[in-house]
DNA sequence: CGCGTAATTGAAAAGTATCAACACTGGTGG
DNA sequence: CCACCAGTGTTGATACTTTTCAATTACGCG
């Protein structure tokens, strides 16, 4: 639901008070800002320092779909910078967010001579598949109250922190259902 | 669909005939068989080299829920091996397959000492991750229909190389609805 | 206060699952 | 050679789930 990566944070912190002041920079961006847009060039890999942002992807027919919301240490912009495709997703902060940015030519410096960075970032890839194939593979064999139940087990404070709107793009439904349920659930 | 990588099944080749002859070796699947189980612990990697293969989940309910299916050049394992967690998938062959294996001692070398291996498992896995991510929002936010005919679009043999079943299973529905579609459609 | 956005709810329509019956196919063994 | 069997595929009827649409209410903020 809300991902973190404390680790690799804690690690770019230490790199940016060690000898990469200049390539690591800070930025912020308030609610509803987009740090990236889906379908452009991305020349920067990103890191979120502190807040909440949504990664989403907007469909051919207008839908759109949440893919994960992001907390401190969640990176963006590592799969484009990797694979050379244009981005395939927006981030959107839904809280004020403050992020880091890195250049490309350093990120591939530091894959490329930081074993210790080259690790974070396998270590943050396959966790990632692993996470997404594990949440799509339950919501496609459950009904919507066993995957709203899985959901608020992992993330009790889910409706004070996440619009209604937002948790039904998550589950890939629509608002009414999502309301539907609650309503059943409470009973 | 199904996922082939060429360009690290020839590297991977090419690495057996110059000193990996020994870590490097290769095995058979008949249909049916498991080359690798749920809930297990991993201690090698795995690539095909010819075949087909399906790669799902079980669930809790009983129900699989297909992830992939796996042609040439395809890579399983990694993740396993890479975030030290037991296997959270199952890889079953479709037709007769085989594949390599490379133990995990030798996959770990190779991530650190061949930069090139490591910049095609970097891609690999971006690119696992893009793919998912774009097939699960286009299922999410489409019906059935429009899922269908975009699967049917991108490969058209389809119905030919895969079961009803494991389409079906690949879709995230049932066997019934799979039928009523491709009714509606052929109409 | 007044505005815009988010949330809520009902009714009807559309989509999907479940269940059960039956057809087709490729083995297997008598 | 044929009867049988298990697995896969097909189809109809029905029940259930989810969406769509539209109307209303609640809420935060300038």
């Amino acid at each position: 639901m809300i991902r973190v990566n404390q680790e690799l944070l804690n690690y770019l912190i230490r790199l940016k008070d060690s000898g990469y002041q200049d390539s690591i920079t800070e930025h912020t961006a308030g609610i509803g800002e987009k740090m990236l847009h889906q379908r452009t060039y991305i020349h920067s890999l990103y890191v979120i320092k502190e807040g909440l942002a949504k990664c989403f992807l907007t469909l051919d027919n207008g839908n759109d779909f949440i893919q994960e919301f992001f907390g401190a240490g969640e990176v963006f912009g590592e799969i484009e910078l990797i694979t050379g495709d244009i981005s395939f997703c927006t981030i959107e902060a839904i809280i004020p967010t403050t992020y880091y940015q890195i250049p490309k030519a350093a990120f591939h410096q530091l894959l490329k001579d930081d074993a210790v960075f080259n690790t974070l970032l396998l270590r943050l890839l396959a966790t990632n598949i692993r996470y997404a194939a594990l949440r799509h593979s339950y919501n496609q064999t459950h009904n919507l109250e066993e995957s709203l139940n899985r959901l608020k087990k992992e993330f009790p404070e889910l409706l004070q922190k996440i619009s209604k709107k937002d948790i039904a793009n998550y589950l890939g439904i629509s608002t009414r259902s999502l309301n539907r349920v609650l309503k059943e659930v409470s009973k």
